[in-house]
DNA sequence: CGCTAACAATTAGTACACTAACGAATTACT
DNA sequence: AGTAATTCGTTAGTGTACTAATTGTTAGCG
């Protein structure tokens, strides 16, 4: 393949996965915004609505995140009284997250988001499921 | 479908994208890092490469992004001698942003990018290709 | 036992991205 | 012609992300 294709192939892939991710994003914004939550806040709290208190690192892990990004973003949450922060007993070393009271009740108004989005996009949730797969797979391999 | 399946993170499309997005755009970085360039400006740089001048709003179009965070964008862009910007003529809301003969050479040494992205990713082009065409899919429903 | 290596989180610095507000220029309408 | 509505780019403010350096803590090894 020459150059000059071998560029625009490139710049369809990245192109299309910058381009969809910000634009899917944006679709939660309004969605999330009368939760209070930006879109990586919503997604560290899928990770602790399905498991409470875990660390800074293994929300990272499950997030795919350095820690680096998540020690603001979990002080915001803290600000928000959604979350607790604090040392674990047995390693000093590491912050335990926990949701608050007000972070679990958050959870059942949560849960009309994911409706309100596949509907939103109009597309079938088998090829939603699919594109999903797809971009697992790409993260897989980027990593 | 109980709503603990649909907020289950494994599940979320947007996680997918988010996480992929984020891990394939750092497959880029230390490639692009030697040509100086981020992954937005290297986009930018694809949109001038295909053509040039084009305004703010034009590449805005191409790229899905908003004028705003081009601006600050191009500056730097201009700052590292690789394009100009200045008035149109006959429009002086306009800004054309055109290629300097530096922003023009660095496109042979873009030109390997894709192939060591391909190769450091792993994956089949006819696969990589099947992940685009959904992306573009993607893009479309949301916007 | 003490020193060092490894580890967890935070911070600093740079660069995006979005919304909203703004200033300057052009077009449209009466 | 002249005002109003649009359009284009920039800026301010908030919130991510990344790398690299830092602080504090734990564990391992001689």
């Amino acid at each position: 393949m020459p150059a000059v294709d071998a560029l625009a192939l490139d710049r369809q892939v990245c192109f299309a996965l910058a381009a969809a991710s910000r634009s899917v994003i944006g679709l939660y914004r309004p969605v999330l915004e009368p939760l209070g939550l930006t879109h990586p806040q919503y997604l560290v709290m899928l990770a602790l609505w399905e498991s409470s208190p875990r660390t800074v690192r293994n929300i990272g892990e499950a997030l795919a995140l350095e820690p680096a990004p998540l020690s603001p973003l979990l002080k915001r949450l803290e600000a928000a009284g959604l979350i607790t922060r604090s040392r674990k007993v047995d390693d000093e070393r590491s912050l335990d997250v926990e949701l608050t009271v007000a972070g679990r009740a958050l959870r059942s108004r949560a849960e009309g988001v994911p409706a309100q989005i596949v509907e939103r996009l109009g597309m079938p949730v088998a090829e939603l499921e699919a594109t999903r797969d797809a971009l697992t797979r790409l993260l897989e391999a980027s990593r």
